[in-house]
DNA sequence: AAATTTCTACCGGTTTTCCGGTATTTTTAA
DNA sequence: TTAAAAATACCGGAAAACCGGTAGAAATTT
């Protein structure tokens, strides 16, 4: 399949320099084209509608879209084309997440030159592609019950989330959503369960670090 | 040596794949020679230990050590070196305190890759080097009272955050501290001044957003 | 040696969170 | 149209945090 042909490749990452990383590694590559660069989501969006490509590695942490809807949005709209995530997110639950979204690999940005260089290359033949230490990272916790995943939030919990991590009372947060204190207190607790977590401050540093605040 | 007019970096920063994009892009500048690239700090300081340079590009999140201190610790021993701060960090507070730390300039990874050279061509004429966006973000704010910075804390008071953010009550911190829960009351009460904040659960989203913890 | 900062410690009182429950209604998905 | 999930609400009691103080000892800096 790939014998003849270049593989065509874009990168979407709103870092520059990371684009020029890449491409810099990637002249190494002799069957890989690059056919862009972008660093907004909307960009390589508009880019792939028009140009059919082969590989497309992600950035995770876009300026205008978030990636994990990105990747199962070119998912299903380009299902030829191999996405492979560029994260600095080494978090179990992020990387299964993508791969669920239809990831074809997930790399981390402080992988080495020659490993990304090398993963690129598996990709190109078709494999699921993993740096080192996500491996490991997957390898670690047989995915038992200690934290099953990036919890789903539901639309309330998110927004009491947030008023949490901005300083609100129960009391407060209730009055402003015109609901009861009790009811505000039932979902932090859920929160607090569902991040398995023992109190607030915890609660809003894993949230945090999530960015799902 | 061939010219004399020869400057040497090196640039530290964890990803690899910036290193390269960092190497790609100096390229094109001639006078510029990069005497290596280190993805941790320890390296890059045994290097300076051993031979001088004229500019040091720098991350600030490095798996290590922490970016600011770093900067200080390079302005001290090396006043010869200039330091380009290479971040990711938009917000005012972390590009004042840097600079104060001694920083010959701020950029920002998602600058253009022309603009990022340009940096460094005027880095070598002894400008004071700041992205596009670093000086809107100066100019925006001409630092009222909101927040004066970012608080420079002391070791027991960084210490007692880490453990607050990872859930210890100021008893358990007093107990594993050996101190008295009131000197802990005091500690987190001085914290949340510094801060500028009203409850726990703030002070660790703030202080995780600024990556203090 | 003097000044400043940091670390230490205490008190009383108020507010807020946390935990153990239970339980109905509304919305969403199968 | 049923399940299932989400949102709502309540109670009491214990634990922890927050506030406004004060203040001496120890370390650091000048």
């Amino acid at each position: 399949m790939y014998t003849n042909k270049t593989v065509s490749v874009i990168i979407i990452d709103d870092h520059p320099v990371v684009l020029e990383g890449f491409v810099s590694l990637l002249r190494n590559v002799e069957e890989v084209s690059i056919a862009g660069c972008f660093t907004r989501a909307a960009e390589g969006l508009a880019f792939l509608s028009q140009h059919p490509v082969d590989i497309l590695l992600l950035d995770i942490n876009l300026p205008d879209r978030n990636g994990i809807e990105l990747c199962g949005e070119v998912r299903k709209l380009y299902p030829g084309t191999r996405i492979i995530i560029i994260s600095n997110h080494n978090e179990r639950q992020m990387i299964t997440r993508l791969l669920q979204e239809g990831a074809a690999g997930y790399l981390l940005k402080n992988a080495s030159a020659a490993e990304l260089a090398q993963s690129i290359r598996d990709a190109l033949a078709g494999k699921l592609v993993l740096s080192q230490d996500v491996q490991v990272i997957l390898a670690s916790l047989p995915d038992r019950e200690p934290e099953a995943g990036i919890p789903r939030l539901t639309r309330r919990e998110k927004e009491i989330l947030k008023m949490i991590a901005t300083g609100h009372t129960t009391a407060q947060i209730a009055a402003q959503l015109f609901i009861s204190p009790f009811t505000v207190e039932t979902h932090r607790r859920n929160l607090m369960q569902k991040f398995g977590v023992g109190n607030a401050p915890v609660l809003i540093r894993v949230a945090t670090e999530l960015r799902l605040i």
